[in-house]
Parts: structure tokens; sequence; C-alpha cells
DNA sequence: CTGTATCCTCTGAGATACTG
DNA sequence: CAGTATCTCAGAGGATACAG
């Protein structure tokens, strides 16, 4: 099925609702997705590390997540039959090709968030606005959700 | 230049529960905030513009999203007293600075749709899992609505 | 044309409890 | 330890109608 094309990168366009790269587009774009392939680019790690390492996240979330990055083929789970039964994560070479844009993105969010509050500050404040600015996923901290 | 041994670039980290970035990251890492700015590169554009390049978006969810990237301080919005009211949308220097990682993940997205396939093919015949794979955001396409 | 306001549905995601 | 199974809730997102 492969055809040897070179124009390999433009056979999908995710402006089009109908392209199947919209949705792929939807599981990759995704907060958990950045932090436990950013978590695996040192190497294979066990359920209980990532779960540590990513604080915050319910064994439910993480096991999900877990299972639809396999799925999708970015990374890989090997059982081993210790005694205590201990699993291993770790990424795939497609996993590995993922994990830079991912992790630039969130590099990205570290580095400018004093610039993102700042804005926020501005916008909140500005009288000419009153309500809320719909999708305000950060609107107020109210504790952690 | 500075003399603190902190790197100003680590003072957040996403990988904290409690780091405010995390909830940025969570408004960053979204389709619909790739596909917008992503489209934005180009210039400025009017609601009606992006709303026909990105296929699917309803105008509620283009509303509020922009709105979000507003208040984020990632575009600008300008409206111009035409006789037939139009806005227009911008990048702000935030937002361009966001748009190359957002980017490469749509691009990675479109170029590496073929293996992604392949390894949910591979996943979905493997007679050893049977049940759903927990967080399938494309699991089955079901038709494009 | 560019929104705003509802209604409604779907599901991501937390909390909790239980199993191999 | 590494899950699976429920229950529950908030919020993203679609459809539709209406307004400046």
């Amino acid at each position: 099925m492969e055809t040897t094309n070179d124009q390999q990168e433009h056979r999908y366009d995710a402006y089009l609702a109908q392209c199947p790269c919209r949705s792929l587009l939807d599981v990759i774009a995704n907060k958990w997705t950045a932090l436990i392939v950013g978590a695996l680019l040192t190497g294979e790690h066990r359920f209980g590390e990532l779960r540590r390492q990513i604080e915050g996240v319910s064994q439910k979330v993480l096991t999900a997540n877990l299972r639809a990055l396999e799925r999708n083929g970015f990374v890989t789970r090997r059982v081993y039959p210790t005694s205590p039964p201990s699993v291993g994560y770790a990424l795939t070479d497609l996993g590995r090709s993922l994990a830079p844009p991912l992790v630039a993105v969130r590099e990205w969010t570290e580095r400018h968030l004093d610039d993102v509050e700042a804005a926020r500050a501005r916008y909140d404040t500005d009288p000419t606005r009153s309500g809320p600015a719909g999708v305000d996923r950060a609107a107020e901290p109210a504790a952690a959700r």
C-alpha cells in the first residue's frame, strides 16, 4: 500500500473535517499525552513510576491514556512475571518521533507562563469586558480542579 | 548576566500537580487551539474565514476558543466598523511564538497517520486483546459528523 | 456577519472499591 | 503492584434560535 510519494506529508489535511487525522490530532493534542510521552523519553518506566512522576493523574486516567498510546503505536507495554507483577512502558520509534513536538509544547508552557498570566490579568481587568470568556479552562484556580 | 543558579525556563514544571502551567498546558494542548493558531499564521483573518477554513468547527466552539486565546494573550480581536460588522483575529507576538510547536504537532499528525492506523489495525487484530482500549478517542470512525 | 443564549448529549476524569 | 469496575460530575461541544 505504500506509495513512494515524496509529497507524503500532504496527503492528509487536519483542516478538513472528514480527514481521519483530525481525530488523531485530538488524541495527540492532549495534556496527558504530552506529559506521558515526555516522561517516557528517559526510557522504560513502570506504571507506578509514571503515576508518581505525573503528579495528580489518577490511575484510571493514566491507564486509559497508556492504553490509547499503546493502541496508536506510541508506547509498548511489557509485563514482567516478577513476584509482585510489574509492567514497563516504553516509547516505540513512532512515539519517539512524536516526542519532540510534544516536549516543545510543554516547554513553551513552562517558559511563557508569566507572559500568559500577565495577559490574563490585563484581559480580566479591562473594564470594557465583564462576563467570563467562554472556554476558560483556567479562568479561576478555585482549588485543584 | 544572571548570577542566579536557577534557570529561568525551569521555574515551572508541568509535572507538578499544583503548578499553574498544568492548566495552561490543558488550554494549549487542544485540537482547536492548534488549528486556530495554525490558521492565523498567514495573517489576520475574519471570523467567517476561520470558520470556513477549520471545517467542522461550530461557531460556538470557535467563538469560545478565540475568546480563550484572546484572554491568554495569543490573539488580538479587532472590530471594524464596516457596514456589515466584521471582526479580524490575528496572532500576537506571544501567539506567534507558540505557533511553531503547535504546527509541528499538527504536521506530525498529518505525516504519520498511516503509521498510526497501521498500529491500530495491529492492536485491534491481536486476538489476545478483546475489549476496547480505554480512552479511545478515535476507536471507530462511526461516520463523520 | 458576528456573535450571544439555551438546551442537550457525550465523555473526560476524579473518587472509591475490588481483583490477579 | 497494576489494573478493572462503578458512580458521579463538570464541561466540551453540537443544534438551534435570536440579536446588534
